[in-house]
DNA sequence: ACCCTTATTGACCCCCGGGTCAAGTATCGC
DNA sequence: GCGATACTTGACCCGGGGGTCAATAAGGGT
């Protein structure tokens, strides 16, 4: 049964078992993934793993759940409030691919996965998309996002191109460095979001001057 | 046993097999479709399967293999050769679009299970990746495509979105109507490319006066 | 020292599901 | 009609892997 009690051991030996099932589950997939590989990977007896979990399912959930805060955090840093919006979705998208492809590990689950993970992940997805549609939005008002097309489609596209990316250097079909990668996302989407160009170019030198803000070492 | 000599009759009884695997395959996955459920829903019994396929890794692979050669037809068939690359890219990004709602059941597995599928799919998902990048070489000679950007990146964001769209269609993430989604992507991949916006606006009207021919009606 | 809760073990259970097979039926060429 | 080959059946086999459990150790609070 899973909210025990936990000592601080006991929550070592937990994240020791998600650190085991996140880089089995990347490495392999959740269905090719065995419970026996877990514990052996983690070093413990079989038994210890529905000690932390209900069963196999859940701690895939668990995993998703807290990339998924992870990301949000890491991308909220990113975001320079002072900023128009066009400049603060291409930091966030910049953001986002960098801690995508350096836990690729962990998301390449939730691309693949996506039937195991019905409800939390869900939502915490469609807030996401509800937050970046809020700043295309914004953008659209100022004038420096096209508003030819709903922001609801735009947001879905800059989303979708980012994890699309971040999939893509993961799986090593990709193999610009990471500064190369981004900076290419952060042109594409500054395509994809503005009809004139020169507000698009503005933006990326914006995007430039500010610098990449040390998007590793996370929480 | 696999390229056994089959009468009409089993051809007919192998393509009804097919057509249950890849309905259950898209609807539940191919790790959750037990073999049983594929029999059972072509209402024969279990062994036949094995009579016409090796096993079910084999049923998944000839789907994908099929799939793939009709969507290239697709879009062989959707361009007009007399027509600049970037109207033929638009053209050709389009009939994916509808082409893969359309058939929505068969493209959901290669999105999900794409560990399953090791060599044979590649190798054709790498041709279509050469085929659109030469394309964009072709706009980005003649100045109508941007070239900050190599082709290869650029050739895989315009599959990727392809792909992308038709996977948000058809899980009812996006509620539009083909023709609106449609031309919203080409909207999208037209922007993608293009770092002068009267040249995308040009190459959309283009597209448009070509009307869109009827992409039904597959072979 | 004692007891209670947490932590840990590994053997075991058991069912699900992929794959086999021996036996039958329909069909075709001749 | 007859043999041969294609087709079809459903009971069975069997291994793998998810999940259980009784027993034991280790803390840790009083």
């Amino acid at each position: 049964m899973n909210d025990r009690q936990h000592t601080a051991q006991g929550a070592e030996r937990k994240q020791q078992l998600l650190d085991a099932a996140a880089r089995l589950f990347a490495e392999q997939g959740y269905a090719e993934t065995r419970v026996s590989d877990i514990v052996e990977t983690a070093g413990v007896a079989k038994g210890l793993f529905y000690w932390y979990f209900d069963n196999k399912e859940a701690v895939f959930r668990e995993l998703a759940v807290e990339m998924r805060h992870r990301l949000r955090r890491v991308q909220a840093a990113a975001m320079d409030d002072e900023a128009p919006a066009l400049v603060r979705l291409l930091q966030g998208a910049v953001a986002s691919v960098r801690f995508m492809a350096e836990n690729a590990a962990f998301f390449s689950l939730l691309e693949v996965e996506r039937r195991n993970v019905p409800d939390v992940l869900r939502e915490s997805t469609e807030q996401h998309l509800r937050d970046v549609a809020a700043l295309i939005r914004e953008g659209q008002a100022d004038g420096s996002v096209t508003d030819t097309d709903p922001a609801e489609l735009l947001a879905l596209s800059v989303v979708g191109t980012v994890g699309q990316f971040s999939h893509l250097h993961r799986t090593g079909r990709v193999t610009l460095s990471l500064d190369e990668m981004s900076g290419y996302v952060a042109r594409l989407v500054a395509r994809m979001l503005t009809a004139d160009e020169k507000v698009a170019r503005a933006s990326l030198t914006a995007l430039r001057r500010k610098g990449t803000p040390t998007p590793a070492a996370g929480a």
